[in-house]
RNA sequence: CGGAGUAUAGCGCAGCCUGGUAGCGCACCUGCUUCGGGAGCAGGGGGUCGAGUGUUCGAAUCACUCUACUCCGACCA
């Protein structure tokens, strides 16, 4: 049974199963015209490449490219979750509005909440997040210190009613979050907790292929007095941020991060550089701790934000363990969250040229596309075929272009959806026994022999899966 | 929530001022020719012109009401 369901995951969120990628085949509403909503790159960019299409204000379908990159990047998150020791699970997108009048927060959250009533009158709401639902979950089930430190997260579709969406799925009604809460016995552990995921967070963008600088952040509604703000830098940022240069190539902590010892160290080397958003930047201080030539004054993109806030949650609703001296003590939570909706926007926006996008491996919808320059011709389908069958024999995700289309057309598609490498094989080179491979990030093109290509493009590619930085 | 706009085929647009057979490009279908950077020719299909009410012999076009969407600002993963 368990790996049964195991198998589901796996098919459902990367992989094709040897199931060939035609294109002909395949379902990737590409558009030459730019929708005239679109008013930045990546939105116009998702738009054009097929990957999502709008149905109301905020609202957006994940069609088939888009929603390949999206479960890869949940996969990510997933995999570095664990491995800082958080445990996954699933909570409703609808809750009871009860269980946010205890916090007190059914009140106070205002407009931005979607309320809504079922049948018999009763009071629901769609989750714009999970900290009274996570908090009764721990309260019911967690009774001793002894199970803690506790984390547990879930990726969910959240709601918060914007007055203003835009930018496509950057900033939508109805997104995709991981958001994780830890408790613990007090807030020593709570903040070794904090840097855990701190640590998690550095390595989670990094495999993405993003530079994300954590920067100290107003906690905002959600309280508390210890929180970051993962900002990365690009033109179409919305927010001004300010920083020291050396956060942009700072080595990442390896996977061999022991997540059960102490992360103190990794936390304050990162927390010692200056990093500051707008809101919370104190000029004078940014002058004097960062050298003229180290300062970093760029647009930033929030792609996730990590919270300690004590027992903000944990008193009102009564979470509380008994400790080893046989006392009640209510736990100290924190929460941190990354909006994956927002995550694929910010990528392309950091990632791409006049053609399209440019996706880094990690995260590509394919890591490569085999273009058969002449569909239709037997001996070039027949070499193609052949091709397209040991590359995704050798491991490689694959889309494999066989419409009957100019070579124009089809590499300008290639460009377009950003799919890091093209392999591309015509009847020209088949005569000669040879192939071309085009890097999408560099433009560079080599030829190489037929014979040779899958070992070429296995070793150009597997590097880059960034699965074991 | 304040301000400004837009709505005509899947996408991008013209037509509206001055009311009279609903058009263009891309996409789509058929055929032929092409095939290394978004092909050419020929033929074809697709529309309650956002909705409602009014004016008129006649409304995409004029008037009023409504709705949806977008942009700028304040707010947010």
């Amino acid at each position: 049974m368990g790996s049964e369901w195991a198998s589901t995951k796996v098919l459902s969120r990367s992989t094709n199963f040897g199931v060939p990628m035609r294109l002909s085949r395949y379902f990737l509403p590409v558009l030459r015209d730019v929708p005239k909503e679109a008013e930045i790159v990546s939105h116009r960019l998702m738009l054009r490449a097929g990957m999502i299409r709008q149905q109301a204000s905020g609202l957006y379908s994940w069609l088939p490219m888009g929603y390949k990159v999206l479960m890869k990047v949940q996969k990510i998150i997933e995999e570095e979750q664990n491995r800082s020791g958080a445990i996954e699970l699933l909570m409703p997108t609808i809750q009871s509005a009860d269980l946010w009048r205890e916090s007190g927060r059914y009140d106070a959250y205002g407009k931005e909440m979607l309320r809504i009533e079922d049948r018999h009158e009763r009071e629901f709401l769609y989750g714009p997040t999970n900290e009274e639902m996570i908090t009764d979950i721990f309260r019911t089930y967690v009774k001793s210190y002894k199970d803690l430190p506790l984390n547990l997260y879930h990726i969910q579709w959240k709601f918060r009613d914007e007055v203003r969406p835009r930018f496509g799925t950057m900033r939508s009604r109805e997104f995709l979050m991981k958001d994780a809460y830890s408790f613990d016995l007090d807030k020593d552990r709570a903040v070794a907790a904090y840097e855990r995921m701190f640590v998690a967070y550095l390595r989670t963008y990094a495999r993405m292929g993003l530079t994300a600088i954590p920067m100290r952040a107003d906690t905002g509604p959600i309280g508390g007095d210890l929180s970051h703000e993962w900002i990365i830098l690009a033109d179409t940022g919305e927010s001004q941020v300010f920083c020291h240069r050396d956060l942009l190539d700072k080595t990442i902590p390896g996977q061999d991060t022991d997540f059960r010892g102490d992360l103190k160290p990794i936390f304050n080397d990162w927390t010692s550089l200056y990093a500051a958003t707008e809101d919370m930047v104190d000029h004078a201080e940014f002058e004097a701790s960062v050298p003229e030539d180290k300062r970093v004054s760029a647009r930033g993109i929030e792609v996730g934000h990590i919270f300690y806030f004590g027992t903000k949650y944990s008193e009102p609703m009564k979470a509380s363990v008994t400790g080893n001296d046989g006392k009640e003590t209510i736990v100290h939570m924190g929460s941190y969250g990354i909006g994956l909706t927002r995550v694929v926007p910010a990528i392309i926006e950091a990632s791409h040229d006049e053609n399209g996008i440019i996706w880094p491996v990690s995260v590509a919808p394919f890591e490569a596309v085999l273009i058969n320059l002449k569909a239709g011709d037997a001996d070039t389908d027949a070499a193609c075929d052949k091709l397209y069958a040991e590359l995704t024999a050798a491991g490689l995700d694959m889309l494999y272009d066989d419409r009957d289309q100019p070579a124009g057309s089809k590499f300008a598609t290639a460009d377009l959806v950003g799919i890091p490498y093209q392999i591309i094989l015509g009847p020209r080179g088949l005569k000669s026994g040879e192939v071309e491979i085009k890097h999408r990030k560099t433009g560079e093109r080599e030829t190489l022999p037929l014979a040779n290509a899958v070992e070429r493009l296995k070793g150009l590619i597997e590097p880059q899966r960034m699965n074991d930085i």
